[in-house]
DNA sequence: GTAACTGCAAAATATTTGCATCCTT
DNA sequence: AAGGATGCAAATATTTTGCAGTTAC
């Protein structure tokens, strides 16, 4: 398993106190994390900017990914399994529970292919589906 | 073909310039709108309050609805078929240009089914490809 | 006439930037 | 030692709220 360490230097960053601690917040994470999550967490020890900076950085990297929501706010996630190392596919599917309001990143559930209009190439795909999850049914 | 009084009659809301003007923005776009078009070619009308609390009642009546994004932007959109009489169903796809940066609802291509986990239950889902459009192509 | 909608002002919140200092390599 | 990262302060931007005046029905 790779420590956060070997997750920084893997990436090329150098590693600073903020930067594990964010980094263990999401490993620790069953699920996606809201700015605001991080914040709370580690925001203790560090600065707001610090945190806005950090996640910036992480996403350049590849290191986490933006999940989008309808409701206003960015989650970020780590890829637990095939984006830690070398480049990022963000081909699974999100679940948010409308109970928990947790995010989580089901890792073996593929995005179906979907067949576009003429004249349309894809280049990504996200999908995000909504409801209860298995702790709270 | 439903004009701008049809439809906000039909649910329910009272007529006034700001409602008009914004539906008319919705039915002249090619895309979604974010917040800024909107406040842009409206605002010189209206306040911008209006302009959030104008969408937040189409996002309730069920008028519009909205598109997550990755980078931290609401879009919205007007269902152009089946959604603008009685029940919304956001069931298809998005599209976001990565060279002209619209947003365009494929009305045509319905998000397809996943298999969630065990315990899982589905509510919603949403779907957005990132690509080339037809006019970028 | 009444309820609903709007504009204005202001508060609350969120995000970005510059710069001096500190830390990692 | 040098470059990068952080913290602080402050500038910007975004969203929300209260209230008085106006408008739709």
């Amino acid at each position: 398993m790779k420590t956060k360490l070997d997750i920084l230097k893997q990436y090329g960053l150098s590693v600073t106190d903020s930067r594990k601690k964010i980094l263990e917040l999401f490993l620790n994470a069953d699920g996606a994390l809201a700015h605001a999550d991080i914040e709370k967490n580690a925001a203790k020890n560090f600065d707001r900017v610090t945190v806005y900076r950090t996640l910036q950085t992480f996403v350049e990297k590849g290191i986490v990914h933006q999940i989008p929501t309808t409701d206003n706010s960015i989650l970020y996630a780590l890829c637990k399994q095939n984006c830690q190392q070398g480049h990022h596919h963000d081909d699974h599917v999100h679940f948010i529970c409308s109970n928990c309001d947790k995010t989580i990143c089901l890792d073996d559930v593929t995005i179906p292919q979907v067949k576009l209009p003429i004249n349309f190439t894809k280049q990504q795909a996200a999908m995000v589906v909504t409801g209860v999850c298995e702790d709270c049914k």
